[in-house]
RNA sequence: GGGGGUUUAGCUCAGCUGGGAGAGCAUCUGCCUUACAAGCAGAGGGUCAUAGGUUCGAGCCCUAUAGUCCCCACCA
């Protein structure tokens, strides 16, 4: 079994060869077993546009970790992959393609977009999956599913026909988002209101047979063409006498009416606002309330219409200027202020949406939001961290209906149909429809669904439903969804109402949120700053478990985190370090070594580090029960770096080069530690962990499928690992020493041991020469010293004669400063247990344990001041 | 306007139910000790934002204040 490891891991070797090796064996496929209890993750579907970037990154290493320890602790484990059509995106970037060729959607016609557009998805929608296994996802990729496979179109349909004939899904004319530049509608989440500089126009429109005018401010100048009224508070003193008056609109010269309304506030502006219903939410509140006239003034590229020739074809922006030039020349512009004001804009163009009038779907949300707001209220459901259910509840609270409709191509099309002859409409899962009126063939709408409503059916469509499934009853309702904080509002709480309505249960019992990946200096990264990290050059360059082991790592879900690349640097440093603890073990090992278990007769070390490793299992497994991933990893680093490396390899090297049992036992124990640590790290660092399993235990088993280590009692030493600690104090306080008077670790010499712990000092002599440079080691009850340097711990005092570079008088401060340490911490201790307070209620264990603590110190200074009065003899 | 996060070493961040403040990087010192210089052994460095409070005991809980970041909201 012998096999030479270069000196360096080389992740570029390994990954790919391992990944094929683990598909090749069906290791990440999930098949319901009545055996097992069932884990399921279905994965956030990427956007099939979209390239791979650090926050799929975060979020397919946490749930890789998630599902990898799961399925080694015994579960039917489904990761379940897929990707999303992504409407408007896709449209988008096919429109744009298309552009560049010259052609446009209306040269292809409807069919010719779609052949088109499934070519496209052809093309590219693969690229993102295949990135996604770079990272060493163990997603069951023969599951894998799109949003607009036939499955899912299929539950799609189902959905909109049910909630139709439920009154949850209606049509209707409302004012919704448009965005001008996707020439379609948006929903309210689908809307990112920022603030923007602007300016506050002041204009007056003359009062109908008055020579008297009304001052209004307005930041839309533009809307005034569509303006049917001007408004006022009905409790205005300055105004009430203009209530039922008439205004003479500026340019178009209409008579609107002057309305009162409670929305109009006294203090801001002028106290008059110009009531625009087609342009502005509100605005079509106050219409409705007082049956004001709608007049639309914009085409869908926010162009103004035909019926204002002076502005007909002007963008939004080039007529506002040139209105504000004709309001001047009128003598209707007052004057401008500077004002900054909150604009929506479109979530994935940027563009300034405009409020328009227009009949579209909706999804009636009052009824569905409230089973949401419960579920999670009764803890079927829960949010870790636990805060984000505030963020939840808040938008459900205040949730509006749901605008589904889109005017595109690119998706799933409304299965409503009309006839043109009667009017008459029809909601069915057909593909086609014949009037139940006159007979005649019917039209299907034009319109596409919004993308979030096939995602909100995810975790069910993509397990069967409607059907009824064996993988469905298996797997639903799922278990963790890993996801971002901004995705709350679009998916989390869709698929919880759409879970609930549908399948009757929450789609799962925890959303675990993560926050965003930020660049070195915190800011968001984004293509525009082109401060983007590309995951595949860092995996490239360090390794994907480098990547992942720094995604895991310093961080508390539902923070933010900065990528820095040191940080990746530490973590590929430290993926070295495994591979050369490995290297190390495999070198000395025996070609016939089986290590299946432990050996009988432990020595002391042994047994410290066994029981170190217990805990550590037992610790990483409660941690990741509490999805605390972040501090499960930095357990693992310290136990394999500290404990294992720095400490454990280091005390079998005395051992192995004195062969024999001593040797065999302590191989035995190394393979037997690095065995489990290795399992406990493999869903942090998948690909070395494998790797190396391989090569160490070379029997055809693969490490994603071994059992995840628990805690067993049996392997708990509680007095040798408190034993060999008194052994470690003694050599750290000597290396101490040492390195404070500059003493090189080639100059050996003898140390003395005056102890009355003997036979636990015993166990230590090889250490001490090993790892203390002790040329020899003499333990002995009483020592009477002369020319030696003195370090002391509380099981023990070490004299090292270095009788050239003792100078008694820096021996004495330096015995000086370890008193006073002491006796600060004696202080310390005996205030703490003189404390009545303290002695009355703190819990036994603890106080036990300060008083252990200060025997522990008590017998230190006694030690300290032997030391200090045989010198100064 | 409402809500939330955050403030801990020079930098980036951990700190689990309250029990003497931690890591990585950086700095300084000494080591190429045959697994690893992507390494080893040491060292220095913190009024845990501020002010109160609860408690025997507070980085952690409560209240206020300040800085900073984010989300939500119809002030034209």
């Amino acid at each position: 079994m012998k096999k030479e490891l270069s000196k360096l891991y080389e992740p570029n070797k390994t990954e790919d060869k391992i990944y094929k090796y683990w598909i090749d064996n069906n290791y990440f496929h999930a098949e319901p077993d009545p055996e097992k209890e069932p884990y399921c993750i279905v994965i956030p579907p990427p956007n099939i546009t979209g390239q791979l970037h650090m926050g799929h990154a975060l979020d397919e290493t946490l749930q890789d970790i998630l599902i990898r320890w799961k399925r080694m602790s015994g579960y039917s484990t489904l990761w379940l992959p897929g990707t999303d059509h992504a409407a408007i995106a896709t449209e988008a970037k096919i429109v744009e393609a298309m552009r560049k060729e010259g052609i446009t959607k209306e040269d292809l016609g409807r069919e010719g977009f779609m052949k088109r557009a499934w070519e496209w998805k052809k093309q590219f929608g693969g690229r993102i999956v295949e990135q996604l296994k770079k990272l060493g996802s163990s997603c069951d990729w023969e599951r894998e599913r799109f949003t607009m496979d036939k499955g899912c179109s299929k539950a799609v349909k189902e959905v909109f026909v049910k909630y139709y004939e439920k009154g949850l899904i209606y049509r209707g004319e409302r004012i919704i988002n448009w965005c001008p530049k996707c020439r379609t509608s948006l929903s309210d989440a689908e809307v990112t209101y920022e603030d923007q500089p602007g300016y506050f126009w002041h204009l007056r429109y003359k009062i109908k047979d008055s020579g008297d005018y009304v001052e209004l401010a307005t930041t839309r100048p533009e809307t005034l063409l569509g303006d049917t009224a001007v408004a006022v508070n009905p409790n205005d003193e300055r105004y009430k006498h203009l209530v039922g008056k008439t205004v003479i609109l500026p340019i178009v010269h209409r008579e609107i009416p002057v309305v009162a309304d409670d929305y109009v506030e006294m203090d801001f502006g002028t106290g008059v606002v110009k009531i625009t219903p087609a342009h502005d939410p509100n605005d079509f509140e106050v219409g409705l309330r007082h049956k004001l006239p709608v007049i639309n003034v914009m085409n869908d590229d926010a162009t103004i219409v035909d019926d204002y020739p002076a502005y007909a074809g002007m963008d939004r922006y080039d007529a506002r200027k040139k209105i504000v030039e004709d309001l001047e020349a009128e003598g209707a512009l007052v004057k401008i202020e500077d004002h900054a004001h909150n604009v929506g804009t479109c979530y994935r163009c940027g563009t300034t949406v405009e409020p328009k009038v227009s009949t579209q779907w909706f999804v009636k949300m009052q009824p569905l939001a409230q089973p949401a707001i419960d579920a999670v209220k009764n803890g079927e459901t829960k949010f870790v961290p636990e805060r984000f259910d505030k963020i939840y509840f808040h938008w459900l609270d205040n949730i509006r209906d749901w605008c589904i409709s889109r005017q595109i191509w690119w998706g799933h099309q409304i299965p409503a149909f009309y006839c043109d002859d009667c009017g008459e409409m029809a909601v069915t899962k057909e593909n086609s429809a014949v009037c139940p009126k006159c007979g005649k063939p019917m039209r299907q709408d034009p319109d596409t669904l919004d993308t979030w409503f096939s995602s909100a059916l995810w975790p069910f469509s993509t397990l069967g439903w409607p059907e009824d499934t064996e993988d469905l009853r298996y797997f639903y309702p799922t278990n963790t969804l890993v996801t971002g904080y901004d995705i709350i509002f679009f998916w989390v709480i869709r698929m919880m109402f759409s879970g609930l309505e549908n399948m009757g249960k929450v789609p799962f019992d925890t959303v675990l949120i993560h926050g965003l990946v930020r660049d070195a200096q915190g800011r968001k990264m984004s293509k525009s700053l082109g401060n983007g990290i590309d995951p595949l050059e860092v995996i490239d360059q360090y390794g994907a478990d480098a990547l992942r082991f720094m995604l895991a790592t310093g961080n508390a879900p539902g923070n933010d985190m900065r990528f820095i690349e040191d940080k990746v640097k530490a973590s590929r440093n430290f993926a070295n370090k495994i591979w050369n603890a490995a290297r190390f073990i495999m070198m000395n090992l025996p070609e016939d070594l089986k290590v299946d278990k432990l050996p009988e007769d432990l020595n002391v070390e042994d047994k410290w580090v066994i029981s170190k490793f217990n805990t550590l299992a037992k610790e990483v497994g409660e941690n990741l029960e509490k999805f605390e991933l972040g501090v499960a990893v930095a357990k693992l680093y310290d136990f394999i770096w500290d404990i294992y490396c720095d400490w454990y390899i280091e005390l079998t090297k005395p051992r192995i080069a004195a062969g024999g049992e001593t040797e065999e036992k302590a191989q035995a124990v190394l393979v037997w530690v690095m065995k489990g640590m290795l399992k406990l790290l493999h869903p942090f660092m998948p690909f070395i962990t494998e790797e190396i399993w391989q090569a160490l235990v070379g029997d055809g088993t693969a490490i994603m499928v071994q059992p995840f280590p628990v805690y067993d009692e049996k392997l708990t030493f509680a007095g040798d690992e408190a034993a060999f600690e008194k052994i470690m104090a003694g050599i750290k306080a000597i290396r101490n020493r040492r390195a404070e008077m500059n003493v090189p670790p080639s100059v050996k010499a003898k140390v003395f041991i005056e102890t009355e712990q003997k036979e636990v000092f015993e166990k230590g002599i090889m250490f001490f020469e090993r790892l203390a440079s002790a040329s020899e080691v003499i333990i002995t009850g009483k020592f009477e010293e002369k020319d030696c340097v003195t370090v002391v711990t509380d099981a023990a005092r070490f004299f090292i004669p270095l009788s050239e570079i003792i100078d008694t008088e820096k021996e004495l401060a330096r015995l000086d400063k370890d008193k006073a340490k002491v006796q600060k911490d004696i202080d310390f201790l005996t205030g703490k247990l003189n404390n009545q307070g303290f002695i009355a209620k703190a819990p036994a264990q603890l106080i036990d344990a300060e008083k252990a603590k200060l025997a522990k110190a008590q017998e230190k200074m006694a030690k300290i001041e032997e030391s200090i009065a045989a010198l100064k003899k």
